[in-house]
Parts: structure tokens; sequence; C-alpha cells
DNA sequence: ACCTGAACACCGTTCAAGT
DNA sequence: ACCTGAACACCGTTCAAGT
């Protein structure tokens, strides 16, 4: 039988799967993605997806190691400083995209081949530079984890839009002030002010981390 | 009517609804836990809870509360390094014991009680120390980012019970020492070693992120 | 004031049946 | 080889009804 006209879409496979849960996360929340609503979205019945991953959990391992794919791998060209300094300004930006997915980390307990060949590439870079063994994990481990925490707190704080400030600011100083001093001042006067940036508190703590991490490693 | 003798259970509460909910995440899994389960566990109807919480979010955000309501609020009788340092230990013993409450920080918004009184006083003893707002803001975030973001990736590490370790060697060689030459290196000589110490990792890094304070403080 | 039964609109997953 | 309908054992939440 000849395939009618109107069969436009092309037959669906496990990255199609993968990439439009992805999507669907990022537009609705992790929360809301169901597998029902999965198949909805690629004009299938739910039951068919199980032909491309074994099941939720095995889709959310595979999301998460789609969203490491879109990670610059960190290339060896330069010394192991800048390097890393770029890796971690393209973990957070590519995390911020997913918000999702750091969460997720917790639960998951079998890395997907893009997220070993990351952190593969990591521990290369500080390997080629000198690093031991047990330095090179102690580096990694504490970039990965202020990286990973510093995206999991940047959502919980308050939307610097305008508009929302305003409010914002009377609403805390009427309630907050007597209970919580120093939260409030640090709210009201750091916080929602105009010039407040995400991006320089970021590497603050970045160039903090690798200046300790160059004492350390030239003092071995 | 008298209350007859076998009605031995006290009445609920919103206290016993969010302790009951956190020992069932803490025996059996966030995901797991359900509006009805919870309710098996107290004795008690799903709906019934209804009338102690207003719903899955806001015991959600109460159980987060709760959590950070066993950690020690950082006393101001020493300098401000010991204090921070013994507080980051603190925060993430407690962590250690609810594991499901890094991941679900990703999703909620509305700071509790015991949650905005430990921020508050993690800064108030910075700011006595003399740290700017600016720079005590910058403090906690570099803390609070490592501590989340090290806890978070504590639960995708490989157990090092003795029995696994044998195993977990042996697969590794075989399956990934061609492909990720680096985290093979890393596992098998590091991380799968018996002397392994998580707490050890952690402290490494708090020490340097301390340092580095310290250097920026006196510098001001 | 607190608890419940029944109901609604959802879930993930299986399995036999279709093409 | 891939897709589906029906079914199963679950979800969160509402609401009128009970005490």
């Amino acid at each position: 039988m000849i395939n009618p006209g109107n069969e436009a879409r092309a037959r669906l496979n496990r990255d199609k799967v993968v990439g439009s849960a992805i999507a669907l996360a990022d537009a609705s929340g992790i929360e809301s993605l169901s597998m029902r609503k999965l198949g909805g979205e690629l004009g299938v019945e739910a039951m068919s997806l199980y032909n491309h991953v074994s099941n939720k959990g095995d889709l959310t391992d595979a999301m998460i190691d789609g969203v490491f794919a879109e990670i610059d791998l960190p290339s060896g060209g330069t010394d192991w400083r800048t390097a890393m300094r770029h890796r971690a300004i393209s973990v957070r930006k590519v995390l911020a995209r997913h918000p999702w997915a750091t969460g997720l980390m917790e639960s998951r307990t079998t890395p997907g081949p893009a997220t070993l060949r990351h952190h593969d590439a990591v521990l290369g870079i500080l390997r080629e530079a000198g690093f031991s063994i047990v330095l090179a994990a102690q580096a990694s481990s504490v970039l990965d984890s202020y990286i990973y925490g510093f995206v999991l707190q940047e959502r919980n704080l308050p939307a610097t839009s305008m508009g929302s400030t305003k409010l914002a600011q009377v609403i805390l100083a009427r309630l907050a002030t007597q209970d919580y001093p120093h939260v409030a001042e640090m709210t009201v006067e750091h916080v929602l002010q105009p010039g407040y940036d995400h991006d320089a508190e970021f590497e603050f703590g970045i160039d903090l981390i690798l200046d300790g991490l160059e004492r350390v490693c030239r003092a071995t």
C-alpha cells in the first residue's frame, strides 16, 4: 500500500523522543512532562514511546545526557585555568537553559556517554597540566559542586524584572525587616538594585576557586 | 459520647503531617511520597491532609523548611571563619540525611521561616566580621553553592562498600578504559580506593573557598 | 473543626492485537 | 518493526456529606 500524502511525519526514533522531552520540560517544567503529553507532542500514543525508551527513568537519563551534549567540550589549546573558566561559564549557560536538569541529577546514577565524555575531557586537561590524580579529583569536584549549586540557587532568587521590583521592595520593607534584618538589607540594597549582575556573581566565585586551585597546584 | 479506648492516636496537626512526610521521603525516596501513602502512614484518609496543608506544593515547602530547622544556627561566638566552617559541615550532614531536599530546591521559590532565620544568621556573622553588603552576598553565595552542589553530586558517586568495589573495578577496567581513560583512572585509582574519604574531599573545598574569602576580605 | 466517600481528570506501564 | 486500545494500579484534588 502506498504511503498516503498526509503521512508527512517521519518515523519516530530515540533522538526525537528525547529531544522533544527536553523541549517540553523547558517549556512547561519537568513536573508536567508525562509520557502521554510527550506522545501527543509527537503525534503518537503514549505506549509507542516504549519502543524507543525502556521507561521514564531511562528517558530522564537520556534527557540529562542530552543536556550535557550541548555543553562545549573543554579544549586543551590554552592553559588549564582559562579552559576551566570557559567550561564553567558554558556549563552554567546550558544548565540555565534547562533549569530542571540540575534538580534531576539528584535521583540519577548512570551517566550517559556525553556526560562521561565531558568529565573525561575536564580530567584530561587537569592531568596534562600537572595535577596529580587526587588533586584533579578535588579540583573538578570543587568546580562542579560550585557550578551546580549556583544554578540551583539562581532559580530561587527574586527576578529583577522592573515592575515587580518596586512592589517587592515595599513588601519586604514592611514584612521582613524586623525578623530577618540581614536578609532584608541584602535584598533591598543589593539583589534588587538595578545593577545587580548574576554573571558577575557567578564569575566572582569561579575566579576565587581557580585562584585557590592555582595556589594549591603550585605548592605541590 | 465518650472517646473509645482504642482511639489512642492524638489529633493530627501540621507538624505531624510534615514530620511524617519527611520520614517517608527519607525512607522510600521523594518520588514515592504520595498524599495517599502519607495519609495511610498517619492512619487517615488522604483527603484529611488538606485540613493541614493547602496542597502538595505547600507540603513540599514545609518539608524543606523542616530540614533547614534541623541545621544548627551558626553561632557568633568565634571568628567568622570557624563559624562558617562549622555551619558548612552541619548543612552537609543534615542534607545528607535528607537527600531529596537538595534536588527539590530547584522547583521551590518561597523560603520558610527556618530557612530565612538560617540565612539571616549567616549574613549577620559576615556583616559583623566586617564584610560589606556585596562581599557578604558573594561569600554566602559561594559557600552555599558549593555545599548544595557537593551534596547533589555526592549521591551519584559509586558507593565504596566492599564487595561491589571489586566488581566495579572489573567492569570499569573492561568497559571504560578505552573511551574514557581519565574517568577510568580516577575511579579505579582514587574513588574506589579503600582510604577514599568524602568528608576530607568536602573540607578541602570548604577550606579552599574560606582561604579565598579571607584574602579578599583582607584586601578590602 | 476535622474527617470521609465518591468522583474527576489525570499518571506509568503491560499486553495482546493489529499493520 | 513499530504502533494501538483496553486495562491495571496508581496519582492530586474537589466537594458534599457526615460527626
